[in-house]
DNA sequence: ATACGGTCTGACTATATGGTCAACCATAAA
DNA sequence: TTTATGGTTGACCATATAGTCAGACCGTAT
């Protein structure tokens, strides 16, 4: 399977309807999580039939994991920008990441929710492969709770050390940072249901968001805001 | 069994037995969600058979409304403290939001990825008698934004037009509070998993965040820390 | 004792769903 | 044309699950 039978539109065999399926698939998973999702309304959406559907994807379990996979990283890829590039500082790191990461969810609105939701269900699901390199660097501290994101944490020690930084915990304002940019996506239905937003309103508030938490972020690490390569007015 | 039929415990015949299925359904339901429930497993879980749960809730749908009812409400519950007792002042309403907020979180860690995964499946849940109580006080101004809240953001943008508070979108400053209580819950299954946390230690690092993200949220908002009732050293 | 009525259950139905399979189709090589 | 092969399908199976029902059980009132 997968194999070269014809000439598909161009080179690749059939990878054209293998990349329909996950399309299709990764639409319904997302909306209706592993459980809710069915395999008939998966091959309608791809428009070919069940049976063509488990001759390209022996189950659901397969179908599911790749897609899956796909979106974990998606999900897991911005935080990457905390992670490498030793040199940026911290607040370029920041700046970096709060905008790409609200930006990567504007256009997967529901990809946390289907995250977590997947996660909650089966723990076992995350991604060793993603899980290590987010606690790449150092691995066996005495501190479990400062493994990982070795770089961003000790920018932020030096700095609170230094008396430039306010004094906070790293992983409690590593939280807070990520609930600022994540939660609004999953409270998406409750708060299209309060404000009255039409989609497109939300998305646009969710990017008018950016700058917001940017600020937010920095006012609760930096002690002289004056020193910020763009000061609040 | 267990069913002590007529004058049991007091007055009603067996609320005894129909609050057993509502603990027991309250639980299943909150793992696995609507979709993934099992109304076999509800009924293991309350010790009875399956003909006796329908006995006492006719479908899945009807027992399912019960719990998400007052899951929803024990959820939104504590943002009454943002909108009741229009004397209190910001600080102090601050103060006690997070705290509450967190604590309820604390008993009941996966109480927010239910209800939102719900909501997203099926806004129409959404309860409008509690949506009302939320909007209550003004309702149809033009600024749709405005709505509800209505203390809470007036508190802000009076504030702000003081200059004793740092010019801040009051929507975008809520969904930033509440992302800070809220997301750590939503990602409980991450957070475990990255921090090799168990659950104690988990749930007392949630009850440590509450402090943290007090600070965070008034160092957000406030210009002259040292105006606060207990200003940061 | 007997009848009544609320509570409960074994056995059942209807339906939905993941998955299979033998046969079929279309293309290209022989 | 024949044959081989990847791709596709209608019909089917096994299982799971929400929901039903006639009747059993049991304490109470008559």
């Amino acid at each position: 399977m997968t194999s070269i039978p014809k000439k598909n539109t161009d080179a690749a065999p059939d990878q054209q309807t293998e990349q329909k399926i996950l399309d299709a698939a990764r639409h319904v998973f997302r909306r209706a999580g592993f459980g809710g999702a069915r395999m008939q309304e998966i091959a309608d959406q791809a428009d070919i039939s069940k049976p063509a559907l488990h001759y390209y994807f022996r189950s659901k379990e397969k179908l599911f994991q790749q897609v899956f996979e796909t979106d974990f990283e998606r999900y897991m890829a911005p935080l990457g920008i905390i992670i490498r590039d030793p040199g940026m500082d911290l607040e370029k790191r920041i700046r970096t990441f709060v905008s790409s990461y609200i930006e990567t969810l504007a256009e997967h609105p529901i990809l946390p929710l289907f995250i977590m939701h997947e996660l909650a269900n089966n723990p076992d699901r995350i991604s060793e492969f993603v899980v290590n390199r987010l606690l790449s660097g150092n691995s066996d501290q005495e501190h479990p709770e400062r493994q990982g994101f070795g770089i961003f944490v000790n920018q932020i020690s030096e700095g609170v050390q230094s008396g430039s930084f306010h004094p906070v915990d790293p992983v409690q304002y590593i939280l807070s940072l990520l609930g600022m940019c994540v939660y609004p996506f999953i409270a998406r239905p409750m708060i299209k249901k309060l404000l009255q937003l039409p989609e497109d309103r939300y998305r646009q508030m969710m990017l008018d968001r950016r700058q917001e938490v940017i600020t937010y972020a920095l006012r609760i690490l930096v002690r002289d805001q004056n020193r910020l390569s763009h000061p609040a007015k």
